[in-house]
DNA sequence: TATTGTTATACTCTATAACTATA
DNA sequence: TATAGTTATAGAGTATAACAATA
């Protein structure tokens, strides 16, 4: 006998154990893709860092702080590296002088694209033992994750 | 006009692209769960040997470094505090003894089930906003994750 | 000589607290 | 006084390289 509808909590709970054993595990090949960059390597925060300016030229320093849900201390050591890396631009906003105006340079976009491309090619490539079905599966579910996920990062 | 079935290939480099966006993103809840324990703080890393050496006994260094794809000396800072908090029994062992025996000590046992049941409800109550249906879907994608990516850890 | 762990060194991520500059 | 960022400090994760002990 099966149990078609199992009570809400048991199914959290399994659910919440699942995801608590998969995310590290996945998190730790991103992390070792990013460093076997062949170039120059990038961290996971700077790699993340660089997307979001990416997706949203000339944010500030608390932009950054919010979207990657760390301390605006930590976004600004993260932000330095990237600067004295020069993949990032970092000006003072005329208008606002407290505030920081911070922008892809050609050479963050470029390494942007090779990082992206490079670990993209490298997590395809594992997933290929899978069928469709199962790779469309897998999708489904990290948008849902990421609906719920997402909300808790701009606090 | 839809596409039933798209080529693998952009399906594949899709997927890939959505387990970037997300992955750091759960990862970072996860994290900053284990840290606002309660009692004593516990990084990830840390709640990983533990959940490794509950389930592997007496496991070596080498075992944990294997386990965790990390290189030993990495194993070995961890396994350190770990030692130092009294969490985890490291001896040699007697019939070889370049080797090291490690085991959770009962205050090691106990924290695990704290951080575990902590964590695991903080996320479980996350995931309430979505339907058993959606919960289910999740947990099938999380399923297919870790088998793709759990033996890259025993390389 | 090969294997198992540890130590030394060097970065990065991360937080909190104290600080500077600007509003 | 309040806000945007930086700096100081400290602990942890991580790697590589050099080392010690054991086989």
């Amino acid at each position: 006998m099966s149990f078609p509808n199992p009570p809400q909590e048991e199914l959290l709970i399994a659910c919440a154990t699942k995801l608590m054993e998969t995310i590290p595990l996945v998190m730790r090949t991103i992390r070792s893709d990013m460093r076997a960059q062949s170039s120059t390597t990038l961290s996971v925060s700077q790699f993340r860092t660089l997307a979001f300016l990416d997706r949203a030229p000339g944010a500030s320093l608390s932009a950054v702080a919010d979207h990657l849900g760390v301390t605006s201390a930590t976004a600004s050591a993260t932000t330095e590296r990237l600067v004295q890396r020069n993949f990032v631009d970092r000006r003072h906003d005329p208008q606002e002088r407290r505030r920081v105006v911070l922008q892809l340079t050609e050479a963050g976009k470029q390494h942007l694209q090779e990082a992206r491309s490079q670990t993209r090619t490298h997590i395809a490539t594992l997933l290929e033992s899978l069928t469709d079905d199962q790779v469309s599966l897998i999708q489904d579910g990290l948008i849902l994750l990421k609906q719920v996920f997402e909300p808790l990062e701009h606090h």
